[in-house]
RNA sequence: GGGGGCGUAGCUCAGUUGGUUAGAGUGACGGCCUGUCACGCCGUAGGUCGCGGGUUCGAGCCCCGUCGCUCCCGCCA
């Protein structure tokens, strides 16, 4: 017999009655009846009964035995009662009655349990980490994470991609987020950087002639976290292909998301593709972001037009950008609630305030009613309604401002909180989209410049000898070009972002010139790739969706912690492994590193 | 860097207008219990009320500061 175990935990049935049995696991619960005592025994693959009496040679073993004990058990496999058969566990029908047990590991009193799903702080769950993993919640989600990853890779092979690894060691990558800094030994006063993405690397092995590239890839970025994004590090479903137009990007990535989503919904509804194609634009219209949830019914309208007309004199409007949200139902709220968001509005958007009309019908017309409802005359109200599609008992918001931007962004926010508090998000479903026509650039209104909006790798959609010469002085014109730049969102999260590339020389140190950065600078900068370039590059394009946030959504849960093994807290700190930590002397002087600390005030 | 929320037993939480010895449930430990599966019953231990200062005859409660956790803004090409 083996010498810890026959069978798992999880595996024996009614046909097993009689065998002679070996397990091993953690005392997942003890229950002691003075003279008969049940250990639930468990491992990864499940639970499964035990049972001793006073008669056995093994009772005083398992009589000590406390929680989370490590034990193995060798008995043999007995029938249950029909009394006292279990239904709600795959072993209910057996239980294993021990005859022999020894004692692998013993454990002291818990910071967390692990039976049960109480609520623990987070601070603890951090330290014990790998008590929190023994928890059916977390362990599942885990086991969730590594099969979606098993499920991405099998479906990028089997569409001819090919996976490979690229440098963590590298260097320092010139735009975008901070850095994480490695110092060189070997070169004092010099230092690598971990990689942001694969960015540059993919793009060199397309001009390597690889074709189809993919790789699940560790990203790493000094920026502080959020609920969904990891301090420090997170991983991507890096992608890159030759010879490629925006459509055979998405025509190679919606099989496998949609695939991927599919295999784990779970009886929850998913898009079918092809994803609807949103362009930037209109996204920012009509959702106020660029990352819409499609679950949220509610549609945004511009209406500046009713306040600018001749017989509405409500002067905070005028002449500015204002966009409706309308609040179907919203009727019969009473006044508190309006109240309650516009100090939402306030204090949490920044907003001056928050107007709104309420729509009912009076003697069969549709009559505005609230603050601003007698800024407008009935027609005003009428055309209102027609254009936001309002109907009696429905209510509609305003969010105006002289920035067309603001408007949309906080229509955007009322969009997204009238859709969670009128209960009109139908959680069952994963809605994705494309947002496609990203603006090559944007006006950095601190530095008075031009910037890149996105990526300043993506290929402008720009006839090249216009794009060539073209003016900086020419704002307008810049401002307006678009970029073959995509976004893929799914129920409001944006999980990737995608571009054709840039992989014109000409155009790239232009494209950069234009966004301030002399053509020696990126010359200098982007030497690997610029020098690449000119030795035949073909055209290419990918995109790198998130892993940590598929996960995230299809474990249905909203924090990142609870879907990845050994996570940092907000701080970036381990709490487990006491990472980070300071160095030793030596270590410092191997590197040739002095510490500086921050002067305290 | 900024803003919000939270901080009372290992854990989840209660604690009245500032007033006697700070409670409950759960977990731990001990006892009883031969069919439980959130077993049951009885008992015991467990507290710097995050920390420091202030107001007061008296502070878990009020004030100031500070620390920790968390969520958000900035940031994240």
């Amino acid at each position: 017999m083996h010498a810890y175990r026959t069978h798992t935990c999880g595996e024996l049935r009614k046909k097993d009655v009689g065998t002679r049995a070996r397990l091993s696991g953690w005392v997942n619960r003890r229950r002691d009846h003075g003279g008969l005592i049940f250990i639930d025994l468990r491992d990864h693959y499940g639970i499964t009964q035990c049972v001793v009496e006073p008669d056995s040679p093994a009772f005083a073993t398992v009589d000590k035995a406390r929680s989370e004990w490590v034990l193995t058990f060798t008995g043999h496999i007995e029938a249950r009662t029909e009394d006292t058969i279990n239904p709600d566990m795959p072993t209910g029908e057996i239980e294993l009655r021990i005859d022999e047990a020894s004692v692998q590991g013993t454990a002291s009193d818990l910071p967390v349990p692990v039976f049960g799903d109480l609520e623990y702080p987070e601070e603890t769950r951090l330290k014990y980490r790998f008590l929190d993993l023994r928890r059916e919640k977390l362990h599942k989600n885990i086991i969730l994470r590594s099969k979606i990853i098993s499920s991405v890779r099998r479906r990028m092979i089997d569409q001819g991609f090919m996976e490979y690894q690229t440098p963590i060691l590298t260097a320092s990558s010139p735009e975008g987020a901070r850095d994480f800094l490695v110092p060189s030994r070997l070169h004092p006063g010099k230092f690598y950087a971990l990689p942001q993405a694969p960015q540059q690397f993919k793009q060199l092995l397309m001009v390597a002639g690889f074709d189809r590239y993919f790789q699940i890839a560790p990203c790493f970025r000094d920026e502080d976290a959020r609920a969904d994004r990891s301090p420090g590090e997170f991983y991507q479903l890096d992608i890159e292909m030759s010879f490629v137009t925006q459509d055979d990007v998405f025509a190679a990535v919606e099989p496998v998301l949609h695939g991927v989503f599919e295999e784990f919904a779970e009886g929850r509804k998913v898009s079918p593709a092809p994803f609807v194609r949103i362009p930037y634009e209109e996204s920012m219209l009509k959702y106020g972001v660029d990352k819409p949830d499609l679950r949220n019914p509610l549609i945004i309208a511009d209406v500046g037009s009713v306040f600018d007309r001749e017989d509405v004199a409500f002067k905070a409007f005028k002449n500015k950008t204002v966009r409706a949200v309308p609040a179907p139902g919203a009727a019969s709220q009473p006044r508190s609630w309006y109240d309650k968001l516009e100090a939402w509005a306030k204090t949490e958007q920044g907003a001056a305030g928050l107007g709104y009309i309420v729509f009912e019908d009076k003697d069969g017309v549709l009559t505005g009613k609230g603050p601003i409802a007698k800024f407008l005359p009935p027609e005003a109200q009428a055309e209102l309604a027609k254009i936001v599609g309002l109907k009696a008992g429905d209510a509609v918001f305003f969010s105006a401002n002289a920035k067309k931007d603001r408007a949309a962004a906080l229509a955007g926010q009322v969009r997204i909180k009238l859709g969670r508090d009128l209960g009109l998000i139908d959680d069952s479903k994963f809605e994705f989209c494309w947002i496609v026509d990203f603006p090559m650039y944007e006006w950095n209104e601190d530095e008075k410049k031009i910037d890149f909006s996105h990526n300043p790798f993506s290929m402008p959609q720009f006839d090249r000898e216009k794009f060539l010469a073209l003016d900086p002085a020419d704002q307008d014109t810049i401002l307006g070009i678009k970029a073959f730049q995509y976004d893929i969102v799914c129920n409001g999260i944006e999980l990737s972002s995608g571009a054709i590339r840039n992989h014109d020389p000409d155009v790239m140190l232009k494209a950069f010139e234009i966004a301030g950065y002399k053509r020696e600078e990126t010359e200098v900068k982007f030497a690997g790739m610029l020098n690449a370039f000119r030795y035949g590059a073909p055209p290419h394009g990918g995109t790198a969706p998130g892993i940590d946030r598929m996960v995230m959504l299809l474990a249905g849960v909203d924090n990142l912690r609870e879907i990845i093994l050994f996570p940092m807290n907000q701080r970036a700190e381990d709490l487990m492994m006491n990472a980070p930590s300071e160095a030793t002397l030596k270590q410092l002087r191997e590197l040739h590193i002095r510490v500086v600390k921050p002067e305290k005030e």
